[in-house]
DNA sequence: GAGTTTGAAACT
DNA sequence: CAGTTTCAAACTC
């Protein structure tokens, strides 16, 4: 398996929507064609080809201001990229090196709040940015194992194999995740985007406009990378709209060759992008469509690659908190589902790219179909693509002890993994297990499209999750982050996300050693294909609450691949029933913004929720900082999120302390010793001092006998109170209707308040004698019992006796 | 509710 | 690894 740098999440596009009004900008070509817009239906465009073209021009705009804020600058041995969005993000980006691609998003402003430096190395390209959009996740893609490679930094080797393998590795820096250079191809086809390009190619000109405020993300997605770079011709158009606080961006790319003047690429990504300032609680309506994207060469048919997603108004319907399935994000960020070429020869093909954004998160999902094959992708459809169960959901952490929950795709039907013959790459896709058994509507032979994925709400507390629910043949994208973001597929830097193999990869297998409470792991039974989803505990618990989806199925499930499959490991001893249903305690934390052991919530794994805690951290709106502090904590001790309180040696059934307690003063007889906490004895491995915790110890009789008794003497009022309620209507019940014929007073008259209250008393009384008297259980119960007898013996006589006098009176 | 005690966690 | 400090829960008043 390949692990995903933890920045690749930052590297992909917030959010991708389609746009009506994605302008395409025809660039200046030495050959005198310019880029066409794509149209939205399937037709062909001419292909682009290797050829590098003598300039290029990637222009990303909004439609509000880029006229004024743009710019661009192009020179003929440089790509220069100019990004002006709005007044607030105006960058630019050139390329200087004709082996090498730099882009470099300059503030075009004074004001600008972010800059953005790339470079490719290698045909790598890294792309360092600074201030608010800043990129530190460099990551390559390889299609030599039928994997993507997305390695925190992109290793000279992975490069090079990428490169062997045909493809352009990337290597992307990027802080901020605000900017996505990503190429996914394969030699020898003429796919796709890229960006930056090789030099020798004209520059390019990239403006860039954004409406958005600081929080706006801009992310270049370079799709189709092969070893030489492809000239890249790109304008992006930006929008800005509302969606429940989100902001829409569109970028359109158009890449075309310099040879081929009839080969337009046009690549279009509508960006959505949230507004940070959301809070968890903020509903927040995923919504990704419409990208086009397309390429053509000369003598090759064009391709044409449409992403566009209707608005899934299912996710829209997510309200309160959300969280994805990976809650490891930040706000805005992207995911990339899938990439594949088809080696179909057909002579088109339409492939729906199905990208779903669900509580700020964006799922990129693009097929590539191999050179000479032109493709159109279209998403919201169905596709006819080789499809297999795999599933590969990483949903983050942090370094290789994050926290983990490996969503259990049982069925097959439950993940597929879209193989496209030819590819290098393994498409993973998450569909529902009800509707897994269609294998979408293949609108042709050469077609493939998804459906809409349905959003999955999971509800646990007061968290909610949400994650896209889709259909079969669909790519089931699940954000469990809050109207933040999550990722289905994708890292960040700090936290990080793994891409599992669609085909098993042992040599990618996670560490599951240090996986904290709650981790869950299942592997996709069937076909020798294993898919991982690694999730947060607490989401898999919530998960698995969800009446609305059913992620995991024990069938199938090998219990000796030693994968954990509950989804809360026992904390303290306590069955995960017991931790579950029971309301975790409120911290209050005030200094260690709970992020650090100290709290109970972040030690448990959990977020804190409903707490008395000052300036907390942990929360998915502080997940960098949380996954951080994971880390840290796992780096001291590795078993940090472990139970402390396990099984004694040799099978014992005695619980015991992992550790031990090192109480001094307490005696190990206070809340303050974690021993007798869990109501467990102090053992040896404990270096207690004066312990008073052990089994002959008198005062530890004592004080459980105490305890006992007064958890006994609660329960035993809570049943007397229980029973005298019953009985008295019962009594009622009964009663009424012989009073209602004699028309006397009705006896529950005199079962007033006051007689209840005295009828309790005396049960109480009762019980305090049975109490003191050390009663066991059994006997305190038939004191009550007879005492509650005798109650309501005197109800009944008062009553016979109140009817009686009332018949007389009446007589 | 404020203050104290306690021991785990964190730090040196 | 040991000593010290920090921290939040447990406890007391």
């Amino acid at each position: 398996m390949d692990v995903v740098s933890p920045e690749l999440n930052s590297l992909l596009p917030d959010e991708i929507m389609d746009t009506e009004a994605i302008e395409d900008i025809p660039h200046p070509q030495p050959g005198g064609s310019a880029v066409q817009p794509e149209p939205s239906d399937d037709t062909p465009v001419p292909m682009e080809t290797d050829t590098p073209m003598a300039s290029e021009h990637l222009s990303l705009c909004s439609n509000a201001t880029s006229a004024e804020h743009t710019k661009a600058l192009a020179t003929t041995t440089n790509a220069t990229l100019s990004i002006s969005s709005g007044s607030q993000l105006p960058i630019s980006i050139s390329s200087s090196s004709s082996s090498s691609s730099l882009l470099t998003f300059k503030p075009a402003m004074a004001t600008s709040v972010a800059s953005t430096k790339t470079t490719d190395s290698l045909t790598g390209t890294s792309i360092s940015t600074s201030g608010l959009q800043r990129l530190t996740a460099p990551f390559t893609i390889s299609a030599a194992n039928h994997q993507i490679i997305l390695n925190k930094v992109a290793s000279a080797q992975a490069t090079e194999a990428a490169r062997s393998a045909g493809n352009s590795p990337q290597v992307i820096k990027q802080e901020g995740q605000k900017l996505l250079v990503t190429t996914i191809g394969k030699s020898g086809q003429p796919i796709v985007l890229q960006l930056p390009h090789t030099g020798g190619k004209p520059g390019i000109s990239q403006t860039l406009g954004d409406n958005k405020s600081q929080a706006t993300q801009f992310k270049v997605v370079t799709i189709g990378g092969r070893s030489e770079l492809k000239p890249l011709m790109g304008s992006v158009g930006n929008q800005l709209t509302t969606l429940q606080a989100q902001q829409l961006k569109t970028v359109q790319i158009a890449t075309k060759t310099a040879v081929s003047s009839a080969a337009p690429i046009k690549f279009i990504i509508t960006k959505t992008v949230n507004s940070k300032g959301l809070s968890p609680q903020t509903s927040v309506s995923p919504v990704i469509t419409g990208r086009v994207l397309t390429q053509s060469s000369p003598g090759i048919p064009s391709r044409t690659i449409t992403l566009s997603e209707p608005l899934n108004s299912n996710m829209q319907s997510i309200s309160g908190k959300k969280i994805a399935i990976s809650p490891l994000k930040t706000p805005s960020k992207v995911t990339v589902v899938s990439v594949a070429s088809p080696t179909s020869n057909a002579s088109q093909k339409s492939i729906a790219l199905p990208v779903n954004v669900a509580l700020g998160q964006q799922i990129l999902t693009v097929q590539q179909s191999t050179s000479g094959s032109p493709v159109k992708l279209t998403t919201g459809q169905t596709t006819t693509q080789n499809i297999k169960s795999v599933q590969s959901v990483t949903l983050g952490g942090v370094g290789g002890s994050q926290f983990k929950a490996i969503i259990p795709l049982t069925t097959q039907s439950n993940v597929q993994q879209i193989q496209v013959p030819g590819s290098r790459f393994h498409y993973v896709r998450l569909v529902t297990t009800t509707t897994a058994s269609s294998s979408g509507h293949p609108s042709g032979p050469s077609t493939s499209s998804m459906q809409t994925a349905k959003p999955m709400v999971v509800s646990a507390g007061a968290v909610r999750m949400s994650v896209p629910i889709i259909p079969a043949q669909t790519v089931k994208q699940m954000a469990p982050k809050p109207l933040t973001s999550s990722t289905v597929v994708t890292t960040t830097q700090t936290q990080q996300r793994l891409i599992m193999p669609a085909t098993p990869l042992p040599q990618i297998q996670p560490n599951f050693t240090n996986l904290p409470p709650g981790t869950v792991l299942a592997p996709a039974p069937g076909g020798g294909n294993v898919g991982y989803a690694v999730v947060p505990a607490q989401y898999v618990t919530q998960l698995q609450q969800t009446p609305f989806v059913t992620l995991a199925s024990s069938s199938g499930f090998p219990a000796s691949t030693g994968v954990q499959t509950q989804a809360r490991l026992p904390l303290n001893g306590l069955s995960t029933a017991e931790t579950t249903s029971r309301p975790r305690k409120p911290c209050n934390c005030t200094k260690s913004q709970c992020l650090k052991l100290y709290c109970d919530c972040f030690a448990n794994g959990e977020f804190c929720n409903n707490c008395n805690c000052n300036n907390c951290f942990n929360n998915l709106e502080h997940e960098t900082e949380r996954l951080k502090a994971i880390k840290t904590c796992l780096d001291r001790n590795p078993e940090a999120f472990k139970p402390k309180i396990g099984k004694g040696k040799e099978g014992e059934s005695d619980r015991r302390h992992s550790k031990g307690c090192n109480c001094k003063r307490s005696g190990c007889l206070k809340n303050y010793c974690e021993c007798y906490e869990a109501k467990i004895m102090c053992s040896s491995i404990c270096k207690c001092i004066g312990c008073k915790n052990f089994e002959e110890s008198p005062e530890r009789k004592t004080l459980m006998h105490l305890a006992d008794a007064a958890e006994v003497r609660v329960l035993q009022q809570t049943a007397a109170k229980t029973k005298l309620s019953s009985q008295i209507s019962d009594l009622l019940m009964r009663t009424t209707p012989v009073i209602s014929s004699g028309g006397g007073k009705l006896p529950y008259t005199f079962v007033t308040k006051e007689v209840l209250e005295a009828t309790c008393e005396c049960l109480l009384e009762q019980a305090k004698k049975a109490e003191q008297t050390h009663q066991p259980q059994v006997e305190a119960e038939r004191m009550i019992l007879e005492e509650f007898g005798h109650c309501l013996m005197r109800i009944i006589s008062s009553a016979g006796k109140a009817k009686a006098d009332c018949a007389s009176i009446n007589c």
